[in-house]
DNA sequence: CGGCCAACCTGTGCGC
DNA sequence: TGCGCACAGGTTGGCC
């Protein structure tokens, strides 16, 4: 399930694995995601030494020693998995679709049923002018997100709320769980006009946002350390939410006594409660 | 340009 | 047990 908070507990947990390690191995496996895999993905890579994981968004960068930026994205169903070498599935799983062996022996999987995940090359110098990162917006957890941003955005559109807060270049890294998650928390309902939401809406909307990703990385955090130990897993998290996939459910703000509703807002489920949400 | 839908692809769960 | 359908965490090309 990746949103911002999963793409960064991955990323977590990637760096200790891969920052600062020579790459030994590059395997691609399959041709292309949802672009075609770089060319020159295995021989650009071997010897190659990771610098840094960061993340812009959804997406996660591997910067290396020769100034190459890997541009990673998770897409719907992409996975990472750590393996240490006397841990090694003895064949590659149904999906696995790129490899990376490190000089001490770690191997790093990227698992991808769907494919719309992306794997792709930049370099350091042109990263922020990449197609695919240049128009992205701000990153919620960062001082750039703040109210006067958050109203400027809903003031012009003619949208529902919810449409607006998953629209990347109005804010980055939210995904349709959180949105449901920040909307019920703030009361405010998925269909409102985001033009409605500006002012009062945006003042209580932007702490919220901090709070259900803050929350959920820490989480996401926590269940990681196990998951690693017990099966290399990434990504897989246990997030007790208060409104996504709770249709039918009673709400659980206090004194609400409503029940979780869904719709379907530009062919994507909403989950929200009418009684406290308006 | 803003807004919306279909499409990309595979897996899963449910009703019959 | 099988079949068909709805639906799934993201993104974007193309059409009003």
């Amino acid at each position: 399930m990746p949103e911002l908070p999963e793409v960064e507990t991955v990323r977590r947990g990637l760096s200790p694995a891969l920052e600062g390690a020579t790459i030994a191995v590059a395997t691609a496996r399959v041709s292309k995601l949802r672009f075609p895999i770089p060319e020159d993905f295995s021989a650009r890579l071997t010897g190659n030494r990771i610098e840094r994981l960061t993340r812009r968004s959804k997406y996660i960068l591997m910067e290396c020693a020769d100034g190459l930026m890997v541009i990673l994205h998770l897409g719907m169903s992409g996975r990472v998995t750590i393996h240490k070498a006397d841990g090694l599935p003895v064949a590659p799983a149904k999906h696995d679709h790129v490899e990376l062996k490190t000089a001490d022996g770690t191997h790093v999987i990227y698992n991808d049923a769907r494919r719309f995940g992306l794997i792709l090359f930049s370099d350091r110098e042109t990263i922020a002018d990449h197609p695919l990162i240049r128009d992205i917006g701000p990153e919620p957890l960062g001082n750039e997100f703040n109210v006067d941003v958050l109203n400027a955005g809903l003031m012009r559109r003619k949208s529902s709320i919810k449409a607006a807060l998953l629209d990347q270049k109005l804010v980055a890294g939210l995904g349709n769980i959180y949105v449901c998650e920040a909307l019920w928390r703030a009361g405010i309902h998925p269909s409102r006009q985001a033009l409605s939401v500006a002012g009062d809406g945006a003042a209580r909307l932007v702490p919220i946002i901090r709070d259900v990703l803050t929350e959920a990385i820490a989480a996401g955090g926590s269940t990681l350390k196990d998951y690693v130990q017990a099966s290399g897993e990434l990504g897989y998290f246990q997030h007790s939410f208060k409104a996504y996939g709770r249709e039918g459910e009673a709400c659980s703000t206090p004194d609400c006594g409503g029940t979780i509703e869904r719709i379907v807002q530009q062919g994507r489920s909403s989950f929200f409660c009418s009684t406290c949400q308006e």
